[in-house]
DNA sequence: GCCATATAGGACCGAAGCGGTCCTCTTTAA
DNA sequence: TTAAAGAGGACCGCTTCGGTCCTATATGGC
């Protein structure tokens, strides 16, 4: 486990292909083509992600979908967010409070501790970098690796 | 979701237990009691745990579990690949080779780099590091990073 | 030698989540 | 007016998971 859901997983492929020509309007029939994926659901996926706000569409003939912001402002984290609902490493991460033993349980910082340090990374994973040729740089997790840490001074 | 399962939650709580008096052999309803888990799990997850080969066991009147190892030298990695099996943010993370879509997935070589950070993150806190008084400090991820980039260099 | 205690292993079940499909309604360009 | 395309939701079947229980086996104490 700790996997992210197939309809995530999709979610990011069907969004690398939209912004790798970010200002073209695509039918969801044409990116469930281009994807490889079943139609289905690429339209159900393109619904969701329009009710949250990561794309645009254009109703009647010619119409589609577009990205709603540049491929750049776009995160790993926030498609995540949309598809799969709030994500947390335990239950306590993603809704603190529902957990009764919270008070007493001494594993809970540590994997809040964890929970931030893979949400920041995600934060700073965008479709941009998704798409740039070449090996993926571990590099573009410093600025997650600082925010994390700083959290951690000023909770 | 990018969740852990009940399982190996309860597991981290049953173990740090245990951590405590490393010496200590415990008897599953004891350690029910202690963490106030229900008893029939807190015992299908040591079985699982002896299987993996975290706790070991002595049977009979008397008998009980005990860690296999100081909690320096078991990892939350060890304890979620026992209790979830082999964990990938994404399948292909997983269990390479299952997904057709590899050959030519643009998302997929991020989501193994993210994979690894988290991989690794884990495999440097330990049940000693759980139990250690005070609040955990990110510090404790050094190694990791370290780690996830010199893999990076030579995969 | 017997019995109480504890683990070992597996069978079993109910609930929930999830992936996937389909249908109907609305909008818009030609 | 019609065809194309999105919007929204209903629905269903499968899998998975959490949880419980039962039987067999081992061992220490009397």
């Amino acid at each position: 486990m700790l996997r992210i859901s197939k309809l995530a997983d999709y979610g990011t492929i069907v969004l690398t292909a939209m912004a790798r020509e970010p200002a073209w309007t695509f039918s969801a029939a044409e990116l469930a083509l281009r994807t490889g994926l079943p139609a289905p659901s690429v339209s159900k996926i393109l619904k969701i992600l329009l009710r949250q706000g990561i794309v645009v569409s254009l109703r009647g003939a010619n119409g589609g979908y577009r990205l709603a912001r540049s491929p750049a402002e776009i995160s790993t984290v926030q498609i995540l967010n949309a598809l799969d609902g709030p994500l947390g490493v335990t239950e306590c991460s993603a809704s603190p409070g529902l957990c009764k033993r919270e008070a007493h349980c001494g594993t809970r910082a540590h994997w809040h501790m964890i929970n931030r340090v893979v949400l920041q990374a995600l934060e700073h994973i965008t479709l941009q970098q998704m798409i740039d040729p070449g090996r993926p740089r571990l590099d573009v997790l410093r600025p997650a690796w600082r925010a994390a840490r700083s959290a951690e001074v000023s909770p």
